[in-house]
DNA sequence: TCCTTGTTGAAAGAACTTTTCAATAAACTA
DNA sequence: TAGTTTATTGAAAAGTTCTTTCAACAAGGA
């Protein structure tokens, strides 16, 4: 998909849900396009001057806000850093629960082969992996089930 | 394994590295084993003052960096917040690169039966999940061989 | 072109983390 | 056990990162 086409898609996005296509939120998109990924908001800062000169690093922020809730950009790591007590495996697996934000760990098998897999189609090699998986713990789902019955 | 395994594991980690074992850190410790996985170092700090009421927050800090790297701690999210342009996609798949930080996204198949069988195991729904692998890409890999040989 | 109102950028504020430094306490020595 | 050395501590200050506030601006409809 080319530059333009993203463009269009994220102006008819844009007007869909009631929001304006203005310069700076089309400086941060092209920015987002023209790096794929990992910048984080002083570096998009930086990028976009120079497509929109007087941008501003709050701007960034709401238009990434934006692009998220639009579904056109997504956060790579979660908002809120926790530290886990852990062994020492480098190998991280968590199950969050989306309500109560319980985190436990769990043991993870038969992820071997998806990684050799990636290996060869990106000639990556890979020494770690994080696996974060987020829904709805038992108690509440029952919750859940509960509040929906009253 | 107890607590007090879990101490006494700590005290030789600790004292093999050319630390001092300390009320601080001890009280560090063992609110990271009391509540599996999950806490700030805020909540940390709270938690860990009712076992040594002096506690600063800026300990628990150095603590927590003095566990991960005696591997007995770990941070759940990387430390780099960075963004990303996405599609709709609400399941993610990045691999960084640990040398150059460049983040590409992959395509992911044969995690369906793996996600099946962790809810299963914890009963837990799950809705969206992220998958981060870290390794050199195929540049830096070059670039480090390069390196050796010169 | 005018008007309405969503959007912007700068400054201030809030939240989180690190650095600095004098006082303290852990661990070694005698 | 008491004395000595030096890593460690906690408080304050500084540094980062992100959010809120608000007057000025500009997008898009009339």
């Amino acid at each position: 998909m080319s530059v333009d086409t993203q463009q269009v898609r994220m102006a008819q996005a844009l007007r869909e849900a009631g929001y304006r296509l203005t310069q700076p939120r089309l400086a941060v998109l092209q920015v987002l396009q023209e790096n794929e990924a990992g910048l984080n908001p002083e570096e998009i800062h930086q990028l976009g001057k120079t497509l929109c000169p007087s941008l501003g690093l709050v701007t960034v922020y709401r238009t990434l806000d934006l692009l998220a809730e639009l579904g056109l950009a997504r956060r790579l790591h979660s908002e809120h850093q926790c530290h886990s007590y852990a062994s020492a495996r480098t190998d991280r697996h968590y199950l969050i629960c989306e309500r109560c934000h319980r985190v436990i760990e769990f043991p993870c098998h038969g992820l071997d082969e998806l990684l050799e897999s990636v290996r060869q189609h990106t000639g990556y090699t890979i020494n770690e992996h994080l696996l974060e998986l987020r829904g709805l713990c038992p108690d509440c789902q029952e919750n859940q089930a509960v509040q929906r019955n009253a």
